[in-house]
DNA sequence: TTTGAATTTTTCATATTGTGAAATTGACTT
DNA sequence: AAGTCAATTTCACAATATGAAAAATTCAAA
């Protein structure tokens, strides 16, 4: 029998009678309150420990309100309060909650002893990162075992035209949609190396795409360098980055080839893990 | 100058005007729509790759609310839908909010060098876990470098009664509280070595508190076993506990009160990093 | 001790808005 | 081409979310 290769379809009934192809999502049939409640709590989870008229304030809204909205997630462990200082956090629930994200694919499972690898072929940390609008979600890491060490602990968010991950995965878009990307998000500067100028950041993706793997030279972090290579999903789309980032002094110029071609092979690895091709 | 040792005031108008201490928290103060939202959030998590009248139907709420809420918290990025099996699922937001639970504390921080050198002398993987009602939110892990081994990702919850740290969490509780919680969650059964029991539970817990470390036998997991021990906060309190878990083969009796002491001297150096006492 | 100021919590009247039933739409199957 | 099924949208109504203002509570200063 021909394998149908990916997806088991969990139940039978996958999918008789879908709607159009062109999802609308009408923004009428969102529901407000609900909209507004995501807000605050996305507002806490930025700036936690705050009051209950700091987080209003804020805001713009009113304390009753928030104070209404905090008490309803609380209830769930959602956020948290200190009765002591009166102050509100995110809660147990929420990170239960947010967890589960990585069980959708498999990738975390795959990528896992493919970064290990990575770590220990090269010395340096291994990151997983995944595109996530303009910017870059950490979903994994191995630490090295070296006392100075890169970190981006889990959940940490990064701009695209700064990091080694984010660039990979800008030079497999479509110019156009680094275009778009890029003007509804002006390159921030974070060091003297950051490229802030399309055309120096046009250039680079372009050296990216012909080698095969990303350079972040001090780029986000001064004393930072960082190498990354695409993933593939079995679509050919660029589903996420792999990468490895250590103080420059560990990762000079005569490693960065050597390197480079490390993270290549583990990118590659975990393309095939997820029944993708690598690329030419 | 004498020093304010623990928290800074963060911002000046620390709090003047408090409520009373004794929280009420009515449940008329909550938003109603919202915590029937939150329902649908958490049960997505739960069972994640559903339809829209699947996730309907297991809530008895209409598909109209539910389809309005999910497509509220997809605007957002907390839940994804994929157009293509017309499935939902969690989304990076809600990692990105959870993941910021971690921050709260610098725990995590003091933990991470802790459990790795934990890891480094048993060879075992290191798991920091916290109480979250009655079970255990595992918020940690060092592997250890064998193929074979015990993997809790973070996120992952777990019944108090059946786990080292559950047991060790458990063990410095008032029995009033103990009992409570037991009442409420009856112990369920795992393998034929789960202590479901309250009296035999009652007993190890007495053995622990003796001890200073809890063995969770194959109590949950045949072939896994795992010794805890636990964590003090500057109050006294027991707010995590740590372990280390492995093949039950390698994590023999032999060795059980050798890797006893250095998960207590572990959970030690965690206790006064976080400006608590380890107790007698 | 008393007073005042700041903040949180509750009350209340109002209209915003969330809701389910039913109609509609679109895609897949036969 | 007709039928079926699940996802959207519409609609009318009532539930309920909302802000303003009052009450409650605590801390600080007088």
């Amino acid at each position: 029998m021909p394998e149908a290769p990916e997806n088991k379809p969990p139940s039978s009934k996958a999918s008789r009678g879908r709607p159009r192809d062109w999802h609308d999502k009408t923004e009428q049939n969102t529901v407000k309150s609900l909209d507004r409640a995501m807000a605050i709590l996305e507002d806490l989870s930025q700036h936690q420990g705050r009051g209950l008229s700091e987080i209003a304030d804020g805001l713009g809204q009113s304390a009753a309100t928030v104070y209404r909205v905090l008490v309803t997630l609380e209830a769930r462990g959602i956020v948290e309060f200190d009765p002591v200082e009166q102050l509100w956090w995110i809660g147990p629930q929420a990170f239960v909650i947010g967890a589960r994200f990585l069980r959708r694919t498999a990738m975390l499972d795959r990528a896992r002893p493919i970064l290990r690898a990575l770590m220990m072929e090269t010395g340096e940390t291994a990151n997983l990162g995944v595109a996530r609008g303009a910017e870059v979600l950490f979903v994994a890491q191995i630490e090295t075992h070296e006392s100075i060490r890169a970190f981006f602990p889990p959940g940490t968010l990064s701009p695209l035209h700064a990091s080694g991950i984010g660039k990979v995965l800008l030079s497999q878009m479509q110019d156009e949609e680094i275009a778009r990307l890029m003007a509804a998000h002006p390159p921030e500067r974070f060091t003297i190396n950051t490229r802030t100028d399309f055309d120096l950041l046009a250039e680079d993706l372009a050296q990216i795409r012909e080698r095969g793997y990303a350079i972040d030279n001090e780029e986000k972090t001064l004393g930072m360098r960082c190498i990354a290579a695409p993933v593939f999903d079995a679509f050919g789309q660029a589903v996420a980055g792999i990468s490895v980032s250590g103080p420059t002094p560990r990762i000079d110029v005569a490693r960065l080839s050597q390197i480079g071609s490390a993270v290549q092979r583990a990118a590659a690895d975990l393309t095939k893990a997820l029944g993708g091709e690598a690329r030419a």
